[in-house]
DNA sequence: CGTAAACATGTTTACGCAAACATTTCCTGG
DNA sequence: CCAGGAAATGTTTGCGTAAACATGTTTACG
């Protein structure tokens, strides 16, 4: 037994250590190590088999203070419970992996302004070349918060910002969709369930559409149910709604929402869709399960994290990216759950 | 305009350039960069102020070049699609920024053992101080996947490796849970929709506590269905189910997989519980929503993140880990899809 | 009032790598 | 057979930081 206790951490071989074993210099190892051009097979080749012998693996962090690059992007997430979000970064994830780039994910638990702030600054100080921020919490972003300037930032689900580059899908066309999809089966009007409007940006847009979509059509807006994203929440709206009976048509503003309106009907014997429509938003995997199986409205995350991926990885290589919203439409999945209107 | 196109990147500011407007030594900035220990207030003041007019940062890079500390985990995963995976995914985020750790993520779409070992190289080659691994997948391990040695690593939820340190939920335990918890219904067996057993370690788990606490308990073994974890395929074996009589309780895999069942009964105007008892597994955000609120035995996902957290942060810490497996246990959730059996 | 200890600050150095520049070797063509 | 140049390799240097060591400056106390 050694005198020293815990696991003796040797010191990585470094590019002298090839040096010296393959009789080259250190620079000749980093020609090497960088894909080889202008060294002379037989060199490169004993230079490999010195590598491999030594174990060697190029230090990161010696690379990236001297070329200033880190070959990473930080994601910052508000929270790893939401569906869309976690479909985007792993697509972002994917996509980084195939360009080179690692992920440093900082997810933050209570969304307050010191919060992101100290987690946008914290990640400005960490090894990254540019942030993509997945942030639901609009009237945040109207405060205190301060972007790195120092890198490129690339912002989702968010609030328009015109002087930032942001990517989301199209809430408004969405909501539209699915409200359009109820009154075009002929029911007088829509009901909303609405996930937390006050600190969510995409619940907000799509109460607003679903307002607006049925006031051009001219029909009466009924008073808001909701407030929260879980389906437990759902349950608790769907539970006031199937005392009514003069409902017959409800729009959830996310599929878990759906899960619980379709439980508060089925315990109250409501029929879906012979007696109530219901349609969800996101068309999450098991949304296609539920019972009855969920129309519902699909956002092409991986669609959005691609393309913010893509245009942060332009800005990192000093492409001048225009600022702005960028928007991905949505689709109207049509499962079981909505039908015709039907006069009881 | 200027004539340069693209993002103008200034250099950002070092040591140096505090220490020269601040009028001290690079030194003096790099002890209140750490802390401030040993350097009078008002020096430490003028340091600051000089250090806020410049945004100074310090390089993290070059901090870890010094260091030889990158003071960052890294995560491999197989797919962002699993619950299980994101909620340990999210504890170990918190917890790692807590202790000044950030996340470098790494997911795999397609779980060859090449795309394996080449992420973990790929993660070795980071700049990480240590791997944690978020593995189902079991038959890899057995074949050439080679683990960094240089840095330690932690496995979660993989088959239990002497050699190795690792986390997992009691899977034989919740299983167990589950179907004993059939038995004291009265039902005379229990039959079994499982994961995908050929490729995860906590699929083949579940199936077998599943056939061996039948055996103890000297009941029949009916046949295995099932055989991935989506809830599709929950929904084609249910329907397989539905078509007999003399079913009269499910023990799930995972939840998704009990909401497909659920709805193939439903289809099949099987009551639940009535005429089947149905059980899940994983205790998941909306079983508590499903039609009907859905019994089920909960991972304690959290745990498992902070413990696999907590035994790397050791392990990096040149701690002495001892290797092998840690069980977190499970718990039984009892809601209203499960009653006693009736004779018909 | 003098001296030693405590404190504050500065100087040197090395971490591992790769750009810039310097040198050597070898081949080509007249 | 040699000048000229291309190819291969070596040397120097600096990225930003912090440990180790060196120096200067105060304070405490007999």
């Amino acid at each position: 037994m050694t005198q020293s206790s815990g696991t003796e951490r040797v010191r990585p071989a470094s590019m002298a250590d090839v040096a010296l074993l393959a009789g080259v210099s250190a620079q000749t190892v980093s020609r090497v190590s960088n894909g080889g051009f202008g060294v002379a097979t037989p060199t490169r080749e004993r230079v490999l088999a010195a590598m491999t012998q030594l174990g060697y693996r190029p230090n990161s962090a010696a690379r990236a203070l001297k070329s200033g690059r880190f070959q990473s992007v930080g994601v910052l997430m508000f929270t790893l419970q939401n569906t869309g979000s976690i479909r985007m970064l792993d697509t972002i994830t994917v996509e980084a992996a195939a360009k080179g780039f690692s992920i440093d994910l900082i997810s933050i638990g209570d969304p307050s302004t010191g919060e992101i702030t100290e987690a946008l600054s914290r990640l400005d100080q960490e090894t990254v070349d540019g942030i993509i921020v997945i942030l639901e919490a609009h009237e945040l972003l109207e405060h205190a918060i301060t972007f790195p300037d120092r890198i490129p930032s690339v912002l989702i689900d968010s609030q328009s910002y015109d002087d930032r580059i942001s990517v989301n899908a199209d809430q408004r066309l969405g909501a539209g969709q699915a409200v359009q999809h109820l009154l075009d089966l002929g029911h007088p009007t829509v009901w909303h369930v609405s996930g937390p409007i006050a600190t969510s940006n995409a619940a907000a847009e799509r109460e607003e559409s679903w307002r607006t979509t049925l006031e051009r059509a001219g029909r009466p807006v009924p008073k808001l149910l909701g407030g929260g994203w879980s389906s437990r929440s759902g349950y608790r709206a769907g539970l006031e709604l199937a005392l009514r009976d003069d409902i017959s048509a409800i729009f959830c503003a996310n599929d878990q929402i759906a899960l619980g309106v379709l439980r508060a009907l089925h315990e109250s014997g409501r029929s879906v869709p012979a007696d109530v429509s219901v349609i969800g938003f996101d068309d999450t995997a098991e949304a296609a399960q539920y019972w009855p199986p969920l129309t519902t409205v699909r956002q092409d995350f991986p669609a959005v994290g691609a393309q913010a991926f893509s245009l942060l990885s332009r800005a990192i290589d000093g492409e001048e990216v225009a600022p702005g919203l960028r928007l991905v439409p949505t689709e109207l999945i049509v499962r079981e759950s909505t039908g015709p209107y039907r006069l009881r």
